[in-house]
DNA sequence: TATCGTTATATTCTATAAAATATAACGAAC
DNA sequence: GTTCGTTATATTTTATAGAATATAACGATA
C-alpha cells in the first residue's frame, strides 16, 4: 500500500482515521459518547438539568437519554430523586460508574487503535 | 472489572462493542461506509443510478457524495461520463480501487479489535 | 401549607434532512 | 436530428429531529 493511495491520502494534507464505538444489546444502541459525556456532567452537577445546561442539550433530550438507560437497564445506572430538598437531583450509581469505567478502558484502546493505524498511514 | 458492570452487560442478553472507522482530513468527514458501499455499488452496475437504486437512495444523494469525494481530491474517486451511448456512466478510478482497498483494510483490523473487545467482555 | 428547584411529560413550533418531482445537458449511435 | 439512459441541477413537498414552551408532580424544609 506504499502507492498512489497514501500519495493521495497524505498529499491531501494530513488523513487521520477517527470512529466512535458504543455498546449495543440484541442489535439496539445502548451507549456512546454522548451519554458518556452526560453522566460525567450529571456526575458533575448533581442533576440532569445542570448536566443538559452545560451541554446545551435541552432538558428533554437529556432525561431521555437517562430514561433510555434507566428502563433498558435492570438496575438504574441514573439513580434520580425528584422534589425533596433543593428540589431533586440525580446520581451515578455503582453499576453507572462501572459503565463509564468500562467505556472508558475500551475507548482508551480504541484511541491507541486510532493512533497506530494512523500511524502507519502516513509512513 | 470482573464485577457487577460485566455481570449487568452479560445479563443483558449479551452486549457488544460496535462502531464505526472513517477517513477525515482537515477535521472533516471524507470517507466512511456509506460512500464504500456506494462505491462498490457503482463499481457493480457502472453508474451513480443504479447504485443509488441499489441503496434505495435517491439519486440526488448518490450524486453529492461522489461529487463531494471527487471535489475533495485533487483527482477523480469516480470518473464520471455523461452522455454517450448508453447515455453515460460512472467507473471507479485507480484511486478509488485504492481508496477502497485501503478503507477494506483498516476496518478488517477494526472488526478484529472490536472481536478481542466483546470476547474480552464476555470471559 | 408555602416554597424551592428538580424531575416528568405533553404540546407546539421551527429548522433541518430527506424524498419526490421536474427538467435540462450530454454525446454516442443510428 | 432523434433516441437513449445517464449525469446534473433546481424546486417543491414531506418527514423527522430538535427547540421552545408550558405545566404538573414531587418531597424535604421552614
Amino acid at each position: 500500500m506504499a502507492n498512489s493511495i497514501r500519495q493521495t491520502l497524505k498529499t491531501e494534507s494530513g488523513f487521520k482515521i477517527s470512529g466512535t464505538i458504543r455498546l449495543e444489546s440484541g442489535g439496539e444502541r445502548f451507549f456512546g459518547p454522548g451519554p458518556l459525556e452526560l453522566l460525567e456532567r450529571i456526575a458533575d452537577t448533581g442533576s440532569i438539568s445542570g448536566a443538559a445546561k452545560q451541554m446545551k442539550m435541552s432538558y428533554k433530550k437529556a432525561w431521555g437519554i437517562v430514561h433510555n438507560l434507566n428502563t433498558r437497564s435492570k438496575r438504574p445506572i441514573v439513580v434520580v430523586q425528584t422534589g425533596g430538598e433543593k428540589g431533586g437531583g440525580s446520581i451515578i450509581s455503582a453499576d453507572g460508574w462501572k459503565l463509564i469505567e468500562y467505556y472508558r478502558s475500551v475507548r482508551k484502546r480504541f484511541i491507541l487503535f486510532l493512533e497506530r493505524e494512523s500511524r502507519k498511514l502516513n509512513s
